[in-house]
DNA sequence: TTGTACGCGTTATCAT
DNA sequence: ATGATAACGCGTACAA
């Protein structure tokens, strides 16, 4: 492998004038180009971006830590990031913790290691020292659909109102005339988990129903666990006649137990859950749900570190984004 | 940032010491052990992977690029990929191109500059130039799903028997009757595209049945494509009573259309698709689908350039992995 | 066991 | 416009 000594070497420059040339910016003169521009072609030379980026101090890397990339959201939020950061001649780095705590301390501990310029958190666990380190070493970072529970409030935060938009789903709900309601909710430590049941009780709590606490149940994330939740509450003496989900990975584990009982939705369950999918519209029924806009989310989350990248300070307001409510068929009306 | 020269003043010691205790290997005293250990806590430090790589001359990671993170199929192979690397204490620098051919350039020309130990490809388009450089420049690459045209073959590849596979599935809808079949192909630069409807025809001319012309259409990859495809199927005077389709994101463009037009499945219009999806069993009506072991062939990949990284070189055989047909209902009887 | 000193490949500064 | 050279921060021969 060639390095920019070899290429100075036989073009008869400097170091500097092949950097020059290859970099752009300060003018060389006409014939040293042509030489060196020969040279690199026939050393078949490229820089080598690690050197580059000890020397400059920084590495044009975005990293983006994510518990599930196979999570049709997360791939959508990683997509809008990546192309912000094109934009900008970032690459992204994405990193998956599958929801393991071991895991993610390592990547967030590569990442203070000044492998990636900024950093994009959207994980599960508690992060507090990674994160805090990331902090002590001023590396710009911003939270992703939620922030963990000890974590520093400096750092901004990209969202959707959870909370609203639970809200506004449990309402149709109950609109529909349900009083018995249940859920199956995320992991409690979860702070978009603690916020969708809130928006559901709230919802509940103004329509003045009552929530059996057996009805909300706590699933494990992926499909596993929105399988078990909705078995348990499928087992109930009296069952709920309509559930709302976290998300669409436990919803799908939920429509895996419902079709082995041979449960009829919307006839005998209705069903409403968070983060819509391609596929939701064609489900028998198809499936109610809140969209969030996750691509436009990787995409603030993006440009709220280029922000910080480029020196502009700016108040770390936390950014919020509109859900979208999409009314299908898994919602019946009481009685009908 | 406090670097190693810091820690090593701090501590009364050399910075070679100060890079014995933290990689471990060269046995230290456990008097400057200490000593070290405690000026690293008060400094806050951690060493910078930057200056690590360009010193060892690798960097720990390994490259994936793919054209489109958010297919589920790519997902779960990244997460093989990942997991896979993971044990070897790599991470993995995902890159996704949206199928565009300068994004791709510029994502393998930064491979090619050492940013990467290793690369993993999955992806659509020529990739000849950047490809034939990271050979040149000695980067283990390994080739996933599908070999470009025009690339080298001396760069393994890890994949699963496309053409069978298809012959195996539309053989299926001839044994259920069907003489006049159609297919949503994809690009036909692609491998994969090229080998599925060799499978497609393989199956029809082995039963002695004319595929007619216009019943192949192929689609610009995307859902829309999909949409588009099924469409123009849906648009001829006579139409194929039987569709199989290139993969699971055109088939989802596939329903799109279907369900518009009020087309049946499966008594109007047969479907099978590659590539099985999480939520195909729930569609109405479930949909029939190649699957192919996706985080397996990520796994397989990763393994490969581990051998490679670790100098055992192998011969750089093809893997080839076995597919899961899954019928569901999507498909009828002629005469049902 | 420990320290010194050099190399990794690039960029950037400072003369010229 | 151009060249020499000092960083950048770490690992690691080599010497002690």
């Amino acid at each position: 492998m060639a390095n920019i000594r070899d290429v100075a070497k036989a073009a008869g420059v400097s170091t500097a004038t092949v950097a020059r040339v290859l970099n752009g910016g300060t003018p060389v003169s006409a014939a040293r180009t042509e030489r060196v521009l020969r040279a690199v072609e026939e050393l078949d030379y490229v820089s080598n971006r690690i050197a580059a980026s000890l020397s400059q101090g920084r590495t044009k890397l975005l990293g983006l830590l994510v518990s599930d990339i196979a999570n049709p959201f997360t791939a959508q939020v990683a997509r809008g990031l990546e192309d912000e950061a094109i934009k900008h001649g970032y690459q992204v780095l994405i990193a998956s913790s599958d929801f393991d705590a071991d895991r993610e301390a390592k990547v967030l501990d590569s990442f203070a290691r000044r492998t990636v310029d900024a950093v994009a958190l959207l994980s599960s666990s508690g992060l507090s020292e990674g994160v805090s380190r990331l902090v002590r070493n001023q590396i710009p970072t911003v939270f992703v659909d939620r922030r963990p529970p000890v974590a520093a409030s400096t750092i901004p935060l990209v969202r959707t109102d959870s909370l609203s938009a639970a809200r506004e789903a449990v309402q149709y709900l109950i609109d529909l005339g349900h009083t018995d309601l249940g859920m199956i909710s995320g992991p409690s430590e979860m702070p978009t988990a603690a916020q969708r049941l809130a928006g559901f009780r709230e919802a509940c709590r103004g329509a003045e129903l009552v929530v059996r606490p057996e009805c909300v149940r706590t699933g494990f994330l992926g499909t596993e666990g929105g399988y078990q939740a909705i078995c348990e509450l499928l087992d109930l003496e009296v069952r709920p006649t309509a559930v709302f989900s976290f998300n669409n990975v436990l919803a799908i584990g939920a429509l895996r137990a419902v079709r082995e009982r041979n449960v009829r939705i919307p006839h005998d369950l209705s069903l409403v859950t968070f983060d819509d999918t391609d596929l939701f519209p064609f489900v028998d029924p198809p499936i109610t749900a809140i969209a969030q806009p996750a691509y436009e989310i990787g995409a603030q989350a993006a440009t709220l570190l280029f922000e910080r990248l480029n020196g502009r300070q700016g108040a770390p307001a936390d950014v919020v984004l509109p859900t979208e409510f999409r009314i299908r068929e898994s919602c019946a009306r009481v009685g009908d």
